[in-house]
DNA sequence: GCCAACGTTGGC
DNA sequence: GCCAACGTTGGC
């Protein structure tokens, strides 16, 4: 099982709107970066899990522990998700551009675990997470990274494979 | 508000 | 296909 870093501004959809959503899920949909696109349609699984992370806000911290519900598809056509024709007689493409997935709140952690707190942790200390200019949304984790996160949370590691509530 | 990082765009 | 300019992200 994966572990996945979702990425996401609080003023805009954090933590309290997840709480608040119906089931505690929400479409993670919105990305538009090709990178983080390719996570969501072609690695991320049925059962996986998620970090949630606020980013671009007074404490930027992870707040909880994820599961996903629903693995990558194409999100509901709009004009920005499905690749713009070549000429107006050409084929619309028939591959979406843009994917998401949904994921459901398993565990608001007892407490954010901070930038500061996370760098002080041998395994995090390099990790993409901290690295300056780093720019994606979503990102793989590594075990070693995943368990460190929880274990600053003052969760227990074992929750990442615990069975849903 | 500043600045680093880096993805995207567009001229050639 | 190269690469400079530009825009966006995001920490501090």
């Amino acid at each position: 099982m994966n572990v996945w870093l979702f990425k996401t501004e609080p003023s805009t959809f954090g933590l309290d709107d997840l709480r608040a959503a119906p089931g505690a899920t929400t479409s993670w949909d919105g990305v538009r970066n090709y990178q983080a696109r390719n996570f969501l349609r072609d690695r991320i699984a049925l059962g996986d899990r998620g970090i949630l992370y606020h980013s671009s806000c007074a404490v930027p911290a992870a707040v909880a522990l994820l599961e996903v519900v629903r693995a990558g598809y194409p999100e509901t056509p709009s004009p920005t998700s499905v690749p713009p024709r070549r000429s107006a007689s050409a084929p619309e493409s028939e591959r979406p551009v843009w994917y998401a997935v949904d994921v459901r709140l398993l565990l608001p952690f007892p407490h954010p675990v901070t930038r500061p707190v996370m760098r002080e942790h041998p395994d995090l200390t390099h990790s993409r997470l901290l690295q300056r200019g780093n720019r994606l949304s979503v990102l793989p984790l590594s075990a070693q990274e995943a368990h460190a996160i929880l274990d600053l949370a003052g969760v227990d590691p074992a929750a990442i494979r615990d069975a849903a509530k």
